[in-house]
DNA sequence: TAGATTGTTAATCGATTAACAATC
DNA sequence: TAGATTGTTAATCGATTAACAATC
């Protein structure tokens, strides 16, 4: 097997690092929120730390890096850094995302309740099979062939792939010539995108297994 | 002047990193089936790099660290490798898993049938609401105080917290308890567990948060 | 003030990458 | 053989941690 001479690059690398970084920053603000919901208005970077499972001096340099400040002494305000993150993360904004697949994993999604708390929304769902589709719903379900209508129409950018994994190449590449820019993959492949589209895998059958091996690994250490 | 010791001794790996390249050897492991189904027999370093999106140096340098060898000029024999991984992920015995919650993503992983071909069984779901419960199925459904009987009689060591945030650290609580050593969490919180127990936190929401401000950020810098 | 906490700079540590010898 | 590829050691790079000055 003849490899291609093209040049090896990187493009994920530098990506890698951010995400890290905000899935770190959106960690807080779920402990933030909670705190705030006990009745505190301020907090200290070790106690965060703790929460969350990381070093104090983390958290400290994290709100240093995204320009969130806190106070010598009296930590830091939960609502001020809540601001904050919420700007930076344009939670002022809705977010529009379309659905592709309503197997199992896309019907639990269309029936979750809590993307609008975190102003996201579910504005469509796209299924091959007749019997799925729906008109007058919360949110309706479509034809494939309607896919890129509804997403010049409403301008989405998101979009969840769940779909089984031998059509999950063809349902991205047709969501990116539409002009979605961003896509939560839950099929088991490495989706091929240009070099400007973010792709975000879950799998939770990998997940169980990476779990499976830590828990032996650590029987067996014992 | 100091010379070196004879033992060479692994320094202790935090879990973090185990994880880290346990799911990469998963997703190489996912990537070999895919070739060998296409009818290869040998892969090169640099194809199965190309094909997850990782150097080629980092997957001899996996490889090696788990002592899968390849050959020079012929690169890596697929079922070769394949036996390695999965004797590594101890491939052959069948896993036993529990779930917690027959809600939106309980029903949708009893619903799924890609476990099996893992070497996963989902053996039982435990819901408090009684309109969920079933007997004969596939999957069966118990009350939540059945829980540690079922995790003790069929030495379940993995379970999937799905049940609403409220009540999870409690159910957490009660499958260590019982003998659970690896928890996959879908609640939004940080569940506290004994240091041998091994927890992975999968949020939809988190992702999809962190996929739009990589969206957005990709945009501005457009 | 004394003590506690932030915020920044420096040091460390370890994963990733580069280089290259081995060898098929 | 010549060329290609592995496998390992060394270099790099950057995130994390430590140290500590600033200051409330």
């Amino acid at each position: 097997m003849q490899h291609k001479t093209e040049t090896y690059t990187h493009p994920q690398k530098n990506r890698e690092m951010i995400k890290k970084n905000i899935q770190r920053i959106i960690q807080y603000r779920m402990c933030l929120l909670k705190f705030q919901n006990l009745g505190f208005d301020r907090i200290f970077s070790y106690t965060l730390a703790q929460e969350i499972g990381v070093s104090p001096e983390q958290v400290r340099k994290d709100f240093s890096q995204f320009n969130l400040r806190g106070n010598k002494k009296a930590g830091y305000k939960i609502q001020e850094i809540l601001d904050s993150i919420n700007e930076l993360l344009h939670k002022e904004d809705l977010h529009k995302i379309i659905l592709a697949g309503l197997g199992n994993i896309g019907k639990a999604l269309v029936q979750y309740k809590g993307f609008i708390n975190r102003n996201m929304q579910l504005v469509a769902g796209f299924d091959i099979d007749p019997a799925k589709l729906k008109k007058n719903c919360r949110i309706p379900v479509f034809p494939p062939d309607e896919m890129a209508r509804v997403i010049r129409e409403e301008k989405v950018v998101i979009g969840i792939i769940a779909v089984p994994e031998q059509v999950a190449q063809e349902i991205c590449n047709q969501m990116v010539e539409a002009g979605i820019r961003g896509i939560l993959n839950f099929a088991p492949i490495m989706l091929k995108t240009p070099p400007d589209v973010t792709v975000q895998n879950i799998s939770v059958c990998n997940e169980l297994e990476a779990l499976i091996y830590m828990t032996e690994k650590q029987e067996e250490t014992k």
